[in-house]
Order: structure tokens, then C-alpha cells, then sequence
DNA sequence: TAGGCCATCTGGTCCT
DNA sequence: AGGACCAGATGGCCTA
């Protein structure tokens, strides 16, 4: 529970033991070289396959044989790249999140679990709070009321039959809220 | 130094 | 077929 904001980072990862200062790049962009993969491309899947299909096709004198490691090898790297933007956009969500659940801790930027539990019990709390003030009175039948109101009847009974008398205990209004106030105390404290 | 958190790579599986 | 999604593995950074 000790995180806190770090410039973007370029990992070794898989081939980090065989990585030669030439391999890193301080400004995070496409830092494998074709090399490089091909050699992490080797030792993984080796692990799976042994060098079984490359040495077929090399004895078998097949033309395509280098080619086709290199088609393969750059599909790894086009794969690498959707995979680390995707990972980008989800990070930049959980950024997202993070600005809109209010929290006490300002110093240290929270972690994902962290984020993700305390907009749990944030939702519960706000739910809770919405059908307290509400007092049973919602507005027109378009209105979101009634349905908010059916959903939140439907998870605490979900939620009791699971959990039994804590489920139960937890349902209540204020005990989202205690929940939520709670945890807040207890990230700010860094436990 | 250990433990927590994270970014990235990777191969498998699912989906369009 | 190709891309999205997922989970395991790995190693770097940071704090106590």
C-alpha cells in the first residue's frame, strides 16, 4: 500500500537477462529489437514446443523458414503494442476513477485494488443515501427511482442469502457508509 | 532486504 | 484470420 506516482517505466520483462544497454530506451517507445524478441520468442516457447518445428523445417530445407520467423516476430511486436495501449487506456481509467471517488489521502496516489474498493463502497454509500433521502417516495414513473430501488432490493437479498446475518447486517444504509468512512480512515493511515 | 505494486511480454482463448 | 481479452511470468521501483 505504498505507491505513489512514478515516471513511465521501460521494463526488461522477459528478456531482461540478455538485455544489452543498447536495448533500453529512456523514452519508453518500441524498444525490442527484432533480435531481442527473437530470442524470447526461442526461450518461452522452447519450454512448450522444444526446438521441434524450427529444426523440421530446417531440415527439411523448407525456403520459408527464416521469413516466417520474421513475419512471426514482428506480429509479436504489432501484438506487444495493442497490448501496451491497451493497458495505457485501461490505466487511464482507472486515473479517471481515481479523480472522481473522493478520498483523503492526497499524497499518495491510489493503488488499483484501492481504487477499485473504495468506488465499490462509494457507489454502495451513495445508493444507500439516495434511497434514505428519498424515504420511499420516488419521482414519476419514468423516473429512476423505482428501478434504482427494485435493483438495490435485488443485491441486498442476493447479498443476505450468500452472507447470511453480516450480509444482512452490511444492507443497511449505514453500513455502507460506516464501510465507506472506514476504509477511507484506513487508506489515509496507509494500512 | 522483503513485500507491495506495477509495466511489460507472452501464449492461449474468445469474439467478430 | 486477426484483434481483443486474459492470466501467468518476470523484473524494476519504492517503502518500511
Amino acid at each position: 500500500m505504498k505507491t505513489k506516482a512514478r515516471p513511465p517505466r521501460r521494463r526488461v520483462g522477459a528478456q531482461s537477462t540478455e538485455a544489452t544497454p543498447e536495448d533500453q530506451t529512456p523514452d519508453g517507445a518500441q524498444p525490442d529489437s527484432g533480435a531481442q524478441l527473437a530470442r524470447g520468442l526461442r526461450s518461452r516457447t522452447a519450454q512448450k514446443q522444444g526446438p521441434r518445428a524450427e529444426g523440421r523445417r530446417r531440415r527439411q530445407g523448407l525456403p520459408g523458414a527464416a521469413g516466417r520467423r520474421e513475419s512471426s516476430v514482428q506480429r509479436r511486436l504489432e501484438s506487444n503494442e495493442r497490448e501496451r495501449q491497451r493497458m495505457h487506456t485501461l490505466n487511464n481509467a482507472f486515473q479517471a476513477l481515481r479523480e472522481v471517488i473522493p478520498h483523503v489521502r492526497t499524497d499518495k496516489k491510489l493503488s488499483k485494488i484501492e481504487t477499485l474498493t473504495l468506488a465499490k463502497n462509494y457507489i454502495k454509500s451513495l445508493t444507500a443515501t439516495i434511497l434514505t433521502m428519498s424515504s420511499g417516495r420516488f419521482p414519476g414513473l419514468d423516473g429512476p427511482g423505482p428501478k434504482l430501488y427494485q435493483h438495490y432490493q435485488q443485491q441486498q437479498q442476493q447479498q443476505a442469502v450468500a452472507g447470511g446475518a453480516l450480509a444482512a447486517a452490511q444492507s443497511q444504509p449505514e453500513g455502507h457508509l460506516h464501510k465507506y468512512s472506514t476504509q477511507i480512515h484506513s487508506f489515509r493511515e496507509g494500512s
